[in-house]
DNA sequence: AACAACAATGCAAAAGATTATCATTTGTTT
DNA sequence: AAACAAATGATAATCTTTTGCATTGTTGTT
């Protein structure tokens, strides 16, 4: 049950709450969420949730640390559960498909560029941006 | 003359778009400005120029390549003259501090990762965090 | 140098995303 | 079930950026 896992998190198991986490868990393909999206997800599922309570519910996830809030290209925040492992993004500006990646060499790259300024890495973002294979075949008309 | 420069690129010689383009080609060490800060350096400089204008026109200068527009963490868009050479930025969270890097092995893994996901890349923008040695030696009290 | 044509500007209003306020409701503890 | 604090929803407020529109400025031409 959500609720556990909301209490374990020092939580209140609202009702809010568990059915935010519900559209995230489950959002399959479309992990890439802005609080809008996932608002208008819970009005399709019949659930009466204002988006203040979204935006604040989406702010306490990320702050004990079960999503990752992204800044993409355009606007709104985006936010996606954390499933351990941490990734960048490649995403296409003609149909907004998102793909993800780990690459080694650039963390490690990263790592000691900022050694170099003497700076103390706290975090990095990286977006590759360009056009998908399928968006590409569509435009050759 | 900058009047010339502008021309050149199909824009009128207005008095605000040459303002404009004075006070970003001598900000030196604040090379990195949003438009607010652009606008309020034309008060400063005694100029009368329109926050919507100072908008407008960066966005006319982005257009026309001559300047690159950045989203660091954290509300505005920042803006730096272009000066040829790509680069990227690390950035200190606590004062606010900004270096500059350009890493051969990290634009080329991008290039291959974009290959690899099929996608034909059109641009990238890749940012760190963290908090400088000066911050560091200040924080250690 | 004055003119006409059209682009650019400034102000104020609008828009879009996110946060804050506050009365009311809900979850948790007793 | 009652009591208390925390959370919610509706709405207003904020912050950044864009737009509408009447007015002004720039440029090529008389
Ligand atoms: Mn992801
Ligand atoms: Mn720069
Ligand atoms: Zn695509
Ligand atoms: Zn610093």
């Amino acid at each position: 049950m959500d609720s556990q896992f909301l209490k374990k998190l020092g939580l209140k198991a609202t009702l809010p709450r568990i059915k935010i986490l519900e559209i995230l868990e489950s959002a399959g393909t479309a992990r890439h969420m802005s609080a809008e999206d996932v608002y208008k997800a819970l009005l399709e599922h019949g659930e009466d949730v204002g988006l203040a309570t979204v935006y604040r519910v989406l702010t306490q996830f990320e702050q004990a640390g079960i999503l990752t809030r992204h800044h993409f290209e355009g606007g709104q925040s985006v936010f996606e559960m954390d499933e351990g492992k941490h990734h960048d993004h490649i995403l296409c500006t003609r149909c907004g498909r998102v793909d993800e990646f780990l690459d080694p060499t650039i963390e490690e790259r990263q790592k000691a560029i900022a050694d170099k300024f003497g700076y103390s890495m706290t975090d990095h973002s990286l977006y590759i941006y360009g056009i998908c294979k399928e968006c590409r075949k569509t435009e050759k008309a």
